[in-house]
DNA sequence: TTGCTCCTCACGTCACGTGAGGTGGC
DNA sequence: TTGCTCCTCACGTCACGTGAGGTGGC
C-alpha cells in the first residue's frame, strides 16, 4: 500500500489540524507509515482510516488512553477467541456510551426547541413583546426561566432598560 | 427565595464535582446567592437551575466563554425586542449545533452496532472463530477493519499468536 | 465534642492551539 | 528558483482534577 498522504492531507480529509495528527503520534496512537529523509511524514489510506476511527471514538467522549487500549486490543490477547470476546465487550460498552450521550443531547435539543417555539409564539402576540412574558408561562423551558432571572421588564417588579 | 443549598448539594444534584462549581464561580458564570461569615457558599434553587443550564450547554460543546455570553444575553440589549431577537438567534444556532452533534453520534453508534452484529454473526459460525474473518467481509465496519490491520491470524499472511 | 463538609492555595493534566524560526519537495 | 507545505521546539490555554493543610456548622 502506497504511503502518499502528508500530514496536511490527513488534516484536510478529517477537518482537523496537523497539530492534532502530530499529537496523536506523540501519544503513540498513529504512527506514520514512512518518514522521508527530511523528516516529512507519509501515511497510507489505512492510516487515514485509523485516524477517522480515533475521531469517532473521541466523539463518544473517550480519552486517548482508552482509545489506545481499543486500538491495541490485540496485545494482551493470547488467542483469537479471547480477542473476539474482548472486541465484543468493548463494542457493547461503547454503544452504551453512545446511547447515553444521545439521550442527553436529545433532551437538550428538545428543551431548546421548546424554548424557541415558546419565544416565537409569545412574541407573535402584540400584547407582551418581552421575553419575561414567556418566562411567566407555566412550565417555561429552563433556558427561558434562567435567562429571565437575570432580566426584568415593565411587566415584572424590576425595570427592563 | 431561600439560599439553603451548599456547593456540595449542587455537586450531588448534578453529578459533578464541587471543584467544577467553584471553577464556574471563578469564571464568573455562577455566583452564590450568599456567602456565610466563614466563607461557606449558599445557593438558591434558581442557582441550581442555572447550573443545570450551564451543563446542558456544555453538553452541546459550547466553551464557557460562549455560555457566559448566552447567560449575559440581557446586557448589550437595549430594548426588550432586541433581547427577544437575539434570544431567538441564539436558540436557532444552538439547536443546529445539537443536530450536528446528534448526526455524528448517530453515525458512530450505527457503525459500532454494525460492527457488533458482524462480529457476533461471523463468530457464531464455527469455521472461522477469529476476527480477521470478519475484517475480510465486504464492507466491514471501520472499527473492524482498523483493528484487523493491527493483527493477523492463521488465515492471513502473518501470524496470530 | 466529634465528624463530615466545606474552605483556600497551588500545582497537575488532558488535548490540543499558537507562534517563532527553519527546511523540504513538486 | 519561487512558494507552499512541512518541520521542530516550546510555551499557552481551556476545563477542570488532585492533593495539602486548615476551619465551619448541624
Amino acid at each position: 500500500m502506497r504511503a502518499d498522504l502528508s500530514s496536511g492531507d490527513l488534516a484536510r480529509a478529517t477537518g482537523k489540524t496537523v497539530r492534532t495528527v502530530r499529537f496523536y503520534e506523540e501519544e503513540g496512537i498513529l504512527t506514520p507509515a514512512e518518514v522521508s529523509n527530511g523528516g516529512h511524514r507519509r501515511y497510507t489510506k489505512d492510516d487515514l482510516e485509523r485516524l477517522r476511527l480515533i475521531f469517532d471514538l473521541r466523539e463518544l467522549g473517550l480519552p486517548l488512553g482508552e482509545i489506545r487500549s481499543v486500538l491495541d486490543l490485540r496485545s494482551g490477547c493470547d488467542t483469537a477467541a479471547e480477542l473476539a470476546a474482548r472486541f465484543e465487550q468493548v463494542l457493547v460498552a461503547h454503544i452504551q456510551q453512545a446511547e447515553q450521550r444521545l439521550d442527553r443531547l436529545r433532551r437538550v435539543k428538545r428543551e431548546l426547541t421548546e424554548a424557541l417555539h415558546a419565544v416565537q409564539e409569545r412574541l407573535s402576540g402584540l400584547t407582551h413583546r418581552c421575553p419575561c412574558a414567556v418566562a411567566a408561562m407555566s412550565h417555561a423551558p429552563r433556558i427561558v426561566r434562567v435567562i429571565a432571572k437575570s432580566l426584568t421588564c415593565q411587566h415584572g417588579n424590576r425595570q427592563f432598560p
